[in-house]
DNA sequence: TCTCGAGTTTGCGCCGGAGCAAAGACGCCG
DNA sequence: CGGCGTCTTTGCTCCGGCGCAAACTCGAGA
């Protein structure tokens, strides 16, 4: 391994040097939870910035009226907590643990000296955070104009994608996402959900249970996602 | 004027020094529009940074399927294309004047030089985006859960904080947005929208016209926004 | 192995909102 | 001052998706 794995693809700490690197892991220390668990509660003071090491995480919003929605599902290397870290005042999203997890966090402080002295840290930061805002514009978009079946059929191919593992029978998504979960990932309910994909089942397109899919045919799901008939 | 207009209440040009101000200030030109005309178009390799002068600008995105969606509304002092001239290749949004506008113009590349000079700039450049990634995850969560009638009321709500000025019979929104426009903003058709306000101003919130509204009565605005019966 | 409970499926009814069509109301320009 | 194009309103219809209720399934733990 020549590089940390808190450095792969994380766009944050990408051409710095090795010795600011070092300095930067210096700085972290790991921080374990079980599934289920979170590393912080939604409005609480934002104080640290994290990269997940192992297991998987989900960023969530509740709204005034209590219901949940997910923001962003992350696997080992993604950066979470950084935006309210850099700029914020607390945290706009909750992060819980889907499985048991670990991540490298660094308080604010911190961070906010260390980019003060590495100007390429606080420009990959831009970068970094200008990502999520195009991806998140993105998603606005299609929540805006596509129907939910095409927004299901993305959300699966997203999860193939970041947790899919190849068996026998096609990809596993390889997390205990519920239905619910799902339709929190895709604003609409757990209702219509669970018929969209049993209709995807009925056509051959995956394979679904209790908390698990497997998906058979992505290039079906593709087709649907964009809108190919 | 203490502080020159392109400084105030641009998070990014926060609390820097005099000398470093006039330094970015001279880096920079000032690009005039007419109504109708575009700044920069989506798509389009991203060159440059704007802050808007005086006018009024809207960000655009289009679906593949060719509808479009209103991403922003900005006036003066508000700085847009940064994302994608700190971080990205092309713009994700176009640039599009509501009225005749001017803005001040980096060049990308100055930008970055800058800020690899200037730490704060890099660190306040963070802030800047983070802020908006905030904002835009609160909209997208209302997207998400809320229906059409409360979406509307808080587009009017923002419109009239962005562009509302004092008149006899209420609050004018100092813009020419249609119908189509709103529906845009809020993710849904111009007929819906038409509707809604129709139904606004037969409760006496407000007086619609052509590519025209007065608030009358924000405060009823407010409870349909936070679904106060 | 049995039981319990969380997660899932499905029937049913309702309704918010989409979308077409056509009529109306402005405001602008000649 | 008249005509035209753009924006707006409104009737009508249709249907996607919501949400309750109830049955079912499966896995975990006793």
């Amino acid at each position: 391994m020549d590089q940390p794995v808190f450095a792969k693809h994380v766009t944050l700490f990408a051409s710095l040097e090795p010795m600011v690197l070092a300095e930067i892991r210096a700085a972290a220390h790991l921080r374990s939870t079980g599934a289920g668990a979170l590393f912080f509660a939604e409005g609480e003071p934002a104080s640290s910035f994290f990269v997940l090491e192992t297991g998987s995480v989900k960023l969530t919003q509740v709204t005034p009226e209590g219901h949940q929605i997910v923001m962003r599902l992350l696997g080992p290397g993604d950066a979470f907590g950084g935006v309210a870290a850099f700029g914020g005042a607390v945290y706009p999203v909750g992060a819980e643990a889907v499985t048991d997890s670990a991540a490298l966090e660094w308080p604010g402080s911190t961070m906010a000296m260390l980019m003060e002295r590495h100007p390429r840290l606080a420009i990959n930061a831009v970068r970094f955070v200008a990502e999520r805002l195009y991806l998140l514009q993105e998603q606005f978009r299609q929540l805006a104009t596509e129907r939910v079946e095409r927004r299901v059929a993305r959300a699966l191919l997203r999860l193939v994608e970041q947790a899919g593992r190849r068996i026998e029978s096609g990809v596993l998504i390889d997390l205990p996402l519920s239905r619910d979960d799902i339709a929190q990932m895709t604003g609409t309910t757990l209702y219509t959900v669970s018929r969209i994909i049993s209709r995807f089942e009925a056509e051959g397109l995956l394979e679904g249970g209790r908390q698990r899919m497997v998906i058979r045919n992505s290039q079906g799901l593709l087709n649907i996602a964009d809108d190919i008939p």
